[in-house]
DNA sequence: GGGTTTTGCGCC
DNA sequence: AAAGGGCGCAAAACCC
């Protein structure tokens, strides 16, 4: 059962309004959502908008399905990428009305979305539930059109199910303590400083940096380090680490320690916990979907950029446990199951893929490594063409896939995932550049893109709807605190580690038959429980 | 002075 | 050894 869901601006309230039904108006939104057995799938304009504040008062919901989020997919798959995609502005596409810029979602501190301060009525005269119902209904129609209305509709409710996860994830919070953090910046860099200083320990690396250098040097100014070399009589190309690693100067050792730890401080340090950690939680904004590949994305936060030192802070409760998987090999066993190669598919059948392919490559795993990382990003240089030859002799199917994928985005083509996300279409300034002087490399550049987007997006849409059948699945009060493109983190009593472990397990078997069907291709996700997420690894 | 682009590097 | 896909973010650098 669909009903359709709309909310009042500014309170508690809402419409509900069953797919053939007629709309009511409730005092009580959450508790009408809450009232629900798990066979109601709620239908809204966006997840971002409604979902907040009915988690905020204490109600779940099981399924939904997303307007925007499905608009956005729709339009690329019929090849509008870019444009508006609330529910207001699909309504007025199909009505010839002026189309509403999509209004981003304010966000502030951690502290989850504001309510807009316009009303939602675009002045089209109709009531939000009324048009959210038509919107659906034509959506609907929309999928039944396209090549593979089957998957598209999987993706449609692995992308719904996902906003879910994103709310209740920034609803709940990631266990964050604010104690081992503040200690191990102090550790690293010494005491917080006051405003506008640097702390002691960076300051200190500063100062060596001037003294191996014989003069003042900002060592967060790329052009002064060059400079600060010119005079010592060496020539780098840029201030890199990797390219300072090569350059013998007495300098460059106190130069890298500070790059390390100024990286640290200014994105993972005190001012970075005031705004986002707040009563040992870590509150990040995820946008799903946000990369065009599939994958999330964050909007503030960095939550998919936590260094791996600083895992240290990232506690379970006490009685509580983290229990943290991620999928080994992701996107070369996408890639087997997607292109259907046999002798792939073998070695993707084994928990080491790139052990099982050593074989093929020499003996080498790092050989087979290196090969599978170029067919999938388009890798030039080094060992990779001669690893791109065996690769096409031995796996010709997977070699072909991602060719054919190069092509069609070197000629401007559009190419589409397992489920049917659509990749973008080439900008007016690739068109321009690619029939000049620079069409070649232009071409190549998207080759590269559209190569890599096939697998990247099916990899996206194997994590998504493992996750959403594991939060299906979780017992209560476990849930899921953290996603990372291909690697999961259930916040659980200790006493479900077990049942959260075999719920990962068995997520991961349903997300690979969901999509694969009956393919030889595994899909290992080892579950670890740890108290500490720096022990995961 | 303010807005935009570049640089460099963290994560997958 | 340093090439190849996707991001976000802070500070510097650049530009009006």
């Amino acid at each position: 059962m669909y009903v359709v869901v709309a909310a009042d601006p500014e309170g508690r309230g809402g419409t509900l309004r069953p797919e053939d039904g007629i709309a009511a108006h409730v005092t009580d939104l959450a508790a009408a959502i809450a009232g629900d057995a798990g066979e109601v799938r709620w239908v809204w304009g966006d997840t971002r908008r409604i979902y907040p504040g009915v988690l905020a008062q204490g109600a779940r919901v099981g399924r939904c399905y997303d307007i925007a989020l499905t608009e956005g997919l729709l339009l690329a798959a019929e090849g509008r990428f870019g444009e508006p995609r609330s529910a207001e502005a699909a309504y007025a596409r199909a009505h010839g009305l002026p189309v509403p810029e999509d209004r981003e979602a304010v966000a502030e501190g951690g502290q989850g979305l504001l309510f807009e301060t316009e009303p939602r009525d675009a002045g089209f005269g109709i009531p939000e539930a009324d048009l959210v119902a038509e919107v659906y209904r034509g959506q609907l129609a929309r999928i039944a059109q396209l090549p593979e209305p089957g998957k598209f509709r999987l993706l449609v409710a692995a992308e719904s199910a996902g906003a879910l996860i994103a709310a209740e994830m920034g609803f709940h919070g990631m266990p964050w303590r604010e104690a081992v953090h503040d200690a191990l910046l102090t550790e690293l860099l010494g005491p917080r400083p006051a405003h506008g200083m640097r702390p002691a320990k960076l300051q200190a690396l500063a100062d060596e940096v001037a003294a191996a250098f014989g003069q003042a040097v900002n060592p967060d100014s790329p052009q002064q380090i060059v400079k600060a070399f010119k005079a010592a009589g060496l020539t780098v190309p840029s201030t890199r680490s990797w390219v300072l690693k090569q350059v013998e100067h007495p300098g460059v050792k106190p130069l890298l320690a500070y790059k390390e730890l100024a990286r640290l401080y200014s994105f993972h340090g005190w001012v970075w916990a005031d705004q986002w950690v707040r009563g040992d939680r870590f509150r990040a904004e995820y946008v799903v979907g946000g990369v065009v590949s599939g994958r999330w994305a964050t909007s503030g936060g960095g939550a998919l950029q936590i260094p791996k030192l600083m895992r240290r802070a990232v506690v379970a409760d006490d009685g509580w446990t983290l229990v943290v998987a991620d999928a080994a090999q992701l996107e070369p066993r996408v890639l087997a199951a997607m292109a259907q190669d046999g002798g792939l598919a073998r070695a993707a059948g084994e928990i080491d893929l790139y052990a099982a392919l050593a074989k093929a490559f020499g003996g080498s795993r790092d050989a087979a490594k290196i090969a599978m990382l170029s067919a999938m990003y388009g890798g030039t240089s080094g060992d990779a063409h001669k690893l791109l030859a065996v690769m096409r002799q031995r796996f010709p199917q997977a070699y072909g896939f991602v060719e054919d994928a190069a092509r069609a985005g070197e000629e401007g083509h559009l190419v589409r995932s397992w489920l049917g996300r659509t990749s973008p279409p080439p900008s007016a300034r690739w068109r321009a550049l690619v029939s000049g002087p620079e069409g070649v490399r232009a071409a190549r550049d998207r080759g590269r893109f559209t190569r890599n987007f096939v697998v990247q997006a099916t990899a996206a849409e194997w994590a998504n709807t493992l996750m959403a059948i594991l939060r299906a699945n979780l017992p209560d009060p476990a849930r899921l605190v953290f996603f990372q493109h291909d690697e999961v983190m259930v916040h659980c009593p200790l006493d479900q580690t077990p049942t959260v472990r075999a719920a990962v397990a068995t997520a991961a078997d349903e997300a690979t038959r969901l999509l694969f069907g009956d393919t030889p291709v595994r899909f290992p996700m080892e579950a670890v429980a740890v108290t500490c997420y720096a022990d995961a690894k």
